[in-house]
DNA sequence: CATGAATGAGGTTTCATTCAT
DNA sequence: AATGAATGAAACCTCATTCAT
């Protein structure tokens, strides 16, 4: 598509980049964040395209230019929160349920508490293209399988055969927290004081995971 | 008004309703099944009213006569699949948890998957629902309450301070139940055979539940 | 249409009608009664059925059962309004021109700008209707060519041969102070005080009249 | 933003447009003319803006695109009309007066007469319009304003304090016409013959105006 | 590369009107 | 005589999308 890039682009930082790919760039980059501001606003099915170009101060039709449709848009803003939590989030929790004690756990479950507190303008419009659009629904798939990958030093301690379902027993609890902050956080449908929350659930992993409670002893 | 019915109208239950009512119930009726259809093909946001009034082969001015826009036949047809459940479902979970053998769990773990199983077509509708319209979210958390209400056998056991807490953790279970057969069952993003699925869920409930394993009696 | 009265209907005041008579005018009134209150709030063509059964508390389809459509009911409306100026403004007009005075003249400009104040809540609707509906028009000018009639006194002051213009005249002069009065009163468009508005048309009636000015000597 | 246009664009007139401009000015154009069509035949009331899209061949999102809604587009044929008619028609008006004699300003009003008659297809709905819109109904004012300052020779004849009351007397008179007209030419309500009209006018101006009869010399 | 203009396809809603009761 | 239910037509408006410039 591109016809004449002077030189390789894409590698390292900051290669040169024709003056036209730039504005490209600055272009597409004003249109992922305007575009993430409407989600926040309006959430996934009610913000519109024009919605979006309004906000990016950009002609509609540009739109078309970078993105074939909204749900284009959408994962690459979707991707950018992703990749912001992927890398720490995961290894964190590879970290925590190595250690294996309640205090280590639960310094995890905090940091991702937290980290739905601070997404929680997001969450309404990712959670509603999860359930109208399969294949936002298959990236989420994708990124708890990217968390069994960094589950190196949790699985490591069992036993080849076993360590499916341990994998498995992981992501489900993952998968419910998921949906427990989605409820209290960002919803709201759900009323907990925020430490009892963390009690909880703490609790919960401890016994789903059969990790050793409280005191790690000598 | 009603000048000749000679005798007590609409005294018990089942009377008889005047020929213009029943002709309007049954109107009532034929939208709403039309509206299960349409959102079982096309999920909640897709579906237009045009298409639920093509399907009840009912004028489109006729449908705001009964309702006053898609959310609230969204909401009649939930209520129905919600009534289906509700009744037995809880109760059934309460005998389970009560007996709290593996056996009994499992047996009631496997009619929740059928469950899921049989409302396979509607769900995608009703995720979506609940994730764009708050109001029918907080219907999803009356039904958890409800369940809260009917698991009187299982709290029984433990002492008064201990019933919160567990109650708590027994709707997060649920609702980490749904999660799990809605990528599952539902969406299919999820890959796992129905065995597999079934024996992992009945271990994650026992340890989570601290539910005696295995073989009780002997 | 009536198959049974029982007697001669709408002579002299009370006669009996049968109970179903007297029924269906009571509804018949109540209907023309919040069809003028409509037309009042909403104008003609603001103003739908709807409304004007909705004011009335009956049956949308009652409404159909005393008037063909919006029209009927407006001309229902328009009718007690003229008739209750008619009596009384024309003949006072007669006598005022008859007289000649400026005082005359003046009493009777003044009552004509008080029932234009009265009517002002209606005139709206019924510049509209006329405006978009010729029926309607047309019972306007009949108005009109009731005045002639009234004018008696005035009109045999002149030989034979000038009436004709004459009674034209007078005519003109009514159309315009219903215009100006339109403007001024209902629509406040034009913006002058009502003592400034008095003199003004009063001078212009008695020159476009020929009428003579102020003291009526000897 | 125009790199090239190597001279001076856009400084006098009627300057070059640029292609688009040209083109949506034309699209705008074939808008206006069509809804005119329309609001000729159909009125103000029942003309819709499906009618006038149908008319203009252009599509019904494409009107939205240069105009908020149909009193918008009429806004603009009626200026058309007001423009058409302000010039000539009040100057003319201000000579006839000035004048003062009979012929002259008979034949001020056969231009008048005149102007209606070709009009007389637009005026239903121009009629209709003024009356069931305010906005509307006050650019008929601004143009009866205009109007008075158009009558500097006119006025110019009588001493400061008496010319409020005489422009006022010569702005009723213009609306008296109107509504004349209105009723015999366009609505055909009022039946007479366009001679005796404009005797029965001519008359009626010379005496309200005060203008001297027939013979001016002598 | 970016844009203004235009389009077509729907969507929701409101009305006037007609039937069967 | 009065009504509740149903209808069909149409109105208005909004969006996503595509051209020509």
């Amino acid at each position: 598509m591109r016809l004449m890039p002077p030189s390789s682009a894409d590698e390292p930082a900051a290669v040169l980049l024709s003056v036209r790919e730039e504005q490209r760039l600055m272009t597409r980059r004003r249109i992922v964040q305007a575009a993430r501001r409407v989600f926040e606003d309006r959430g996934y099915g009610q913000a519109s395209i024009g919605d979006i170009t309004k906000a990016a101060k950009v002609n509609r039709a540009t739109f078309y230019l970078h993105f074939a449709n909204k749900a284009a848009v959408f994962n690459e803003v979707y991707a950018e929160v992703r990749q912001h939590q992927t890398g720490r989030y995961w290894a964190m929790l590879d970290e925590g349920l190595t250690a294996g004690t309640e205090a280590a756990l639960r310094g995890v479950l905090d940091r991702a508490l937290a980290w739905w507190e601070e997404q929680a303008a997001l969450l309404p419009a990712i959670h509603e293209a999860m359930a109208s659009d399969l294949e936002v629904a298959a990236r989420w798939k994708d990124q708890l399988d990217e968390l069994a990958g960094e589950l190196r030093g949790y699985l490591g301690q069992f036993p080849e055969e076993e360590r499916d379902a341990r994998r498995l027993r992981v992501q489900l609890m993952v998968m419910q927290l998921d949906q427990l902050c989605f409820r209290t956080i960002v919803q709201k449908v759900f009323v907990i004081e925020r430490d009892v929350l963390l009690d909880l659930v703490c609790d919960l992993w401890l016994d789903s995971l059969q990790l050793r409670r409280g005191s790690d002893p000598s």
